[in-house]
DNA sequence: CTGGATCCTAGACGATACTG
DNA sequence: CAGTATCGTCTAGGATCCAG
């Protein structure tokens, strides 16, 4: 395995920046049940999320590629968030994470 | 897939809590490469860490099942860090969370 | 309906010094 | 050598209200 002079250069240490902070997972996992969902159909999914914290986190992960959010032109405003292909790929690895993780929670 | 009430009862969130912070990774890593190693030379591996935060970090993982902490009673002290069986369990799954995050790296 | 702006707090993290 | 103690900082996230 290889050594990076900076953690930030580590690719896991890359990927848990973009899955690590508190909102992420619930997001990502709200949107791969849902596959697509408008704003406040995926807030009600969210328990306990705030409007600040929902609309900034989409937008990052829409910068950074795992998400896709299409807007129409409507009056009522619409607009539906997706995953990627990239935040689909995420998914194997969180499922195997998961059953790690449900392994640890059993002791 | 299940639904859970309270995030906290995912396994993949609760996964997260034990290897999320910042420098939970790099400690993994660090033995995961070293196999057994002192306190001291786990520091001078992890770039950048304090005694502060490695003892800590390092007597939570210890509750938490993912190291093992062998205190021998000598003068001076010696103290060897590994990881346990459930900690090395976890290496696959951030291998490919890993992989993952350098393809996304490479855009 | 889909957010943005503002203000605030807790908890993680850092720096420095010290000890059995 | 292997840690603790203490104190200061800083930012993610929470609460509330507002807007196109």
């Amino acid at each position: 395995m290889e050594q990076y002079k900076r953690k930030e250069d580590c690719p896991l240490t890359f990927a848990l920046t973009l899955i690590g902070s508190k909102w992420r997972l619930p997001i990502i996992w709200a949107l791969w049940n849902g596959k697509i969902l408008r704003y406040n159909e995926l807030k009600r999914r969210i328990d306990g999320i705030t409007n600040m914290v929902l609309s900034q986190s989409l937008r990052e992960m829409e910068n950074q590629g795992l998400i896709l959010r299409k807007q129409y032109m409507e009056i009522p405003p619409r607009v539906e968030y997706s995953l990627t292909k990239d935040g689909e790929a995420l998914i194997p690895s969180l499922e195997s994470l998961a059953k790690w993780g449900k392994a640890m929670q059993n002791k």
